[in-house]
DNA sequence: TAACTTTATCGTAAAGATACGATAAAGGAA
DNA sequence: TTCCTTTATCGTATCTTTACGATAAAGTTA
């Protein structure tokens, strides 16, 4: 039963999760390189560039739309995606500022230098 | 069926979508979280902190642990879990790399200014 | 040894994620 | 209008994740 219980978790502990999920897919990554690598906003190139169908294209870029990290508005018969920079940014500070947090945080070197367990 | 054909990615696209996923539940941030306070490096803790059942926690505790951001050894009966500093610097400096990639890629201001599709 | 503490693992249940073919939806072209 | 192109959504199958109780494993204490 994974109905992760949001709400007993922080706010900020929970958007955070939700970021790092919709980056959690290779083809979600590939995504984003590809619309940052050409300045006009495609999808069907998406679809060309990546090994998945065009049916799993829309569903990986419909969640990265609801993760805000992407913008897509239809332009005639196609679509047309892009980065949403100001999200990205964000998502960028948010993370540094878990990564600061974990780094500044104990001063001990590891508990006991012995790699895994 | 979700067999990801992870070999049809890009490794550096796997990489960083399976370091990605290891923070993409609540409990394992806070978990990282609580870990980089207690500079002592504790286990039985993490379970009163967190709104979850101790068989969980050990299983959130092992995947960060496979994902090599916490190293954990067993001190008698007990545990001991830190966070790999390392690891973590590195995987910051992936995802400051990817976002770096993202934000200077296009530089159109975004596909039509029209925000959610 | 027996009892207790602490953590990991097993078994299991249920929700979620991923993938794709088929189809719908919407606009453009003829 | 009729066909074509493009994308989103539906339906469905399957694997994965999450969760927890129960139990095993390993050490400590009496």
């Amino acid at each position: 039963m994974p109905i992760t219980r949001t709400d007993k978790f922080k706010p900020k502990d929970v958007r955070l999760s939700l970021l790092a999920k919709a980056l959690s897919h290779p083809a979600r990554v590939a995504i984003l390189r590809t619309l940052a690598k050409r300045n006009a906003c495609v999808c069907g190139e998406i679809v060309e560039v990546l090994p998945i169908a065009q049916a799993t294209v829309s569903q990986h870029l419909k969640e990265l739309n609801n993760a805000g990290l992407v913008d897509g508005t239809m332009e005639g018969p196609s679509s047309c995606y892009c980065l949403n920079k100001d999200a990205i940014g964000r998502l960028a500070a948010d993370l540094n500022g878990l990564f600061d947090e974990l780094r500044s945080g104990c001063t001990t070197t590891s508990c006991s230098t012995k790699g895994k367990g």
